[in-house]
DNA sequence: ACACCTTTGAAGAAT
DNA sequence: ATTCTTCAAAGGTGT
């Protein structure tokens, strides 16, 4: 029963209020939506290849990053909260306001996430989001939202094609959920520039496809989610954290949870369902946009789409992050809310030993995390095929 | 078939 | 209280 606790506040995700920062360097140029690839491309190829903050990639960079991350975190913990306060400012409903993420998909999700419901459904992205199915990445959470302790109807995940209506009490039910407390982002955290793929492949489409590859993540939330039984929580509730421990839960777990097991892969009765944990605000923020980059790069390999969507992350606004964070906290307060029992540490050790073992392995003796020993045992993996450049 | 890679963030475990 | 570890998504890649 971890959580649960703190009648009230928002307990939960105080983490949360840990939004992340820009890197110094790009700090406030707004990356218009379309535009970013071509310049982060950029970024990132004229890092990869220069590199004068580009440690040899595959030395060790990260893992000193990634310490400094710890500790700038702790450190700039205030300094978020000045952000915080800006958002708190608009939890009245002007915090999403279309014209700062026209560009993002969810702001087509009906209210529980919009503060006042009012949306741009022009929006040139919306094609990418509003799938046939309606759902969206967000709306994970949707379909074990706060339908299940709401009064309401079931609006938001299945009848999200029908949801015209802007449902007030959503958005009440939102910030009062969760009541950004006065934290604050820190201006910068002093990110750095990573090892990056060379993205050679990336051709800088100017435009992509208004068909993107169908956001395939967002396919992943079909209609049919919310029926999979497989998904269904005991509650009756269907949540795509729910996954059938099948055989390999690595991939393909929402997949095959959303998916009537297309397969007749072996009867044998589902064991205890598998419990994914919520997602955090950088999942769902990639969940969101990685079809996008996908697009627009020829990119396929999630390692490279990821390290260009981290470094989206951090050229995002505050207040653009401040939206993931708050669908984050939101998704983990109904994960918590559907699963009281459960706890993350329940998935440890589901996926088989790893790095953990590596680390061991490899001696290292000093005690560093896993992050730094994998990264620096294993091979340079992928990255920089500074040749290929 | 399955682990790795890669990212950030959350949570639990360890110190 | 701080630090470390694991997992969450995802899909090409390597073993």
């Amino acid at each position: 029963m971890p959580q649960l606790n703190s009648g009230g506040g928002d307990d939960l995700g105080a983490n949360d209020e840990m939004i992340s920062f820009k890197d110094e360097g790009e700090q406030d140029e707004k990356i218009p939506e379309s535009g970013f690839t071509e310049r982060d491309l950029a970024d990132l190829k004229s890092s990869a290849a220069v590199g004068p903050g580009s440690p040899a990639p595959a030395s060790h960079p990260v893992p000193v990053i990634r310490r400094e991350q710890a500790a700038e975190q702790r450190g700039y913990a205030d300094k978020h909260r000045e952000h915080l306060d800006d958002v708190s400012k608009h939890q009245d409903g002007s915090m999403y306001k279309a014209s700062a993420y026209s560009g993002y998909p969810f702001l087509m999700l009906p209210d529980p996430y919009l503060a006042n419901g009012s949306v741009s459904p022009s929006s040139n992205k919306v094609s990418v989001v509003q799938q046939s199915h309606g759902m969206h990445p967000i709306t994970s959470l949707l379909p074990y939202s706060n339908d299940h302790f709401n009064p309401s109807p079931p609006h938001l995940a299945t009848d999200m094609s029908q949801k015209s209506g802007v449902h007030r009490h959503q958005s009440q039910d939102l910030s009062s959920f969760y009541s950004l407390p006065t934290g604050q982002l820190a201006p910068s955290m002093g990110w750095q520039p990573q090892p990056v793929y060379p993205l050679s492949s990336c051709g800088f489409r100017q435009s992509y496809p208004s068909s993107l590859p169908s956001s395939s993540s967002y396919s992943r939330f079909p209609p049919s989610l919310m029926l999979g039984p497989s998904s269904m929580h005991p509650t009756g509730i269907p949540h795509p954290a729910i996954v059938p421990s099948s055989g390999k839960q690595e991939h393909d777990q929402y997949d095959r949870n959303i998916k009537p097991h297309p397969e007749p892969k072996r009867e044998k009765e589902p064991k205890k369902p598998v419990i994914k944990k919520p997602l955090n605000a950088f999942m769902l923020y990639m969940k969101e946009m990685r079809a996008k980059v996908i697009a627009e790069c020829t990119l396929k390999e999630s390692a490279a789409i990821n390290q260009i969507l981290g470094r989206r992350w951090h050229a995002l606004t505050r207040e653009e992050q401040a939206k993931y964070y708050e669908l984050a906290r939101k998704e983990r307060q109904l994960h918590m809310q559907l699963y009281p029992s459960w706890s993350a540490r329940d998935n440890y050790g589901k996926k088989k030993r790893r790095k953990r073992e590596k680390q061991q392995d490899s001696t290292t003796g000093g005690k560093r995390s896993a992050f730094a020993t994998f990264r620096e045992d294993s091979a340079p993996a992928p990255i920089l095929p500074m040749e290929v450049l």
